[in-house]
DNA sequence: CACAATTAGTTGCGCTCGCAACCACTCCGA
DNA sequence: TCGGAGTGGTTGCGAGCGCAACTAATTGTG
């Protein structure tokens, strides 16, 4: 249990907060994309697509970027090149033509069924060295820290 | 408190832990660049080699490198670049002349001194949104994930 | 009805990053 | 002492990103 005293003075960055925050999801990241990348070819922006549009029957890129909170040209480019794959397609909106309606592809359906079970537990067994206290104050923490900085969903 | 089912089908992106994480991350990063970023023209990188440089008394590129866990080319461009801005100096070292001892100018001293205070009030700001309780439990969990990975210091 | 303001989505551009290759120097073993 | 392996640091290059500008379609207001 290392938290810097508060106002110590010459800070040292692997004792703070935000620093170590970043570095861990870095860390995280890694650790999950070697499932989505080396065995599916995804990176980050398309399986964040696909995770979001496979939980649903279909949505718009728009939806997509609102959801995932990426910028709407990194979408764009995720979503065409999992089209180019045939992952998803798309077809225009009959209600709005501005629109694209997005779906997972048969073969994309088959890769969501086999990549969210992996992936699921990937996350599970990364947060199986937490106690069940620890888990609990760690995710409480960062629900805390979302609302103050305006992140919910 | 919203942590999913270890198996629900379906994955809901905004309920996964390392996507949670990792806009974390960037949220709190951002949060905080605002100061060094706005106030002192700084980008990350260029914060982290100040941060290292300033609570030693000089170190090498090398040093950095590895206790911020950037690149070595990263290091090397925030380097160059605070050198440019007169915030920091180099010297070739006596003992192995392929280092370079890196240390705070005058100047950089100064925005050091200036710098510190004014993030680690934004971190215990932040912070403050958590209750002692919350607070340890967050730490407790990075640390257990950090070791769990191999990130510790 | 017409026209300005807005929204969905794409694309050109400049920037940053990491990889790989490189230079200069040091270390080490024959 | 010589030569190859290893290390500190820099640089060229390609990939990915966000911003700003754009197209196409819709909405709102007179």
């Amino acid at each position: 249990m290392t938290v810097r005293t508060p106002n110590e003075l010459g800070l040292e960055l692997t004792g703070f907060v935000p620093y170590r925050l970043n570095r861990l999801a870095v860390g995280v990241s890694n650790h999950l994309s070697d499932i989505y990348r080396e065995r599916f070819g995804l990176d980050i922006p398309e399986w964040r697509v696909m995770a979001t549009v496979g939980s649903r029957h279909g949505c718009t890129a728009q939806y997509i970027a609102q959801s995932t909170r990426m910028h709407k040209t990194r979408v764009s480019r995720a979503v065409a090149g999992l089209e180019e794959r045939e992952l998803i397609e798309r077809a225009s909106s009959a209600a709005d033509r501005r629109e694209r309606e997005v779906r997972l592809t048969k073969a994309g359906r088959r890769m969501y069924a086999e990549l969210v079970p992996l992936v699921l537990e990937r996350e599970r067994e990364l947060l199986s060295c937490l106690t069940k206290e620890q888990l609990r104050g760690f995710v409480a923490g960062m629900e805390a820290i979302e609302t103050f900085l305006g992140l919910q969903d």
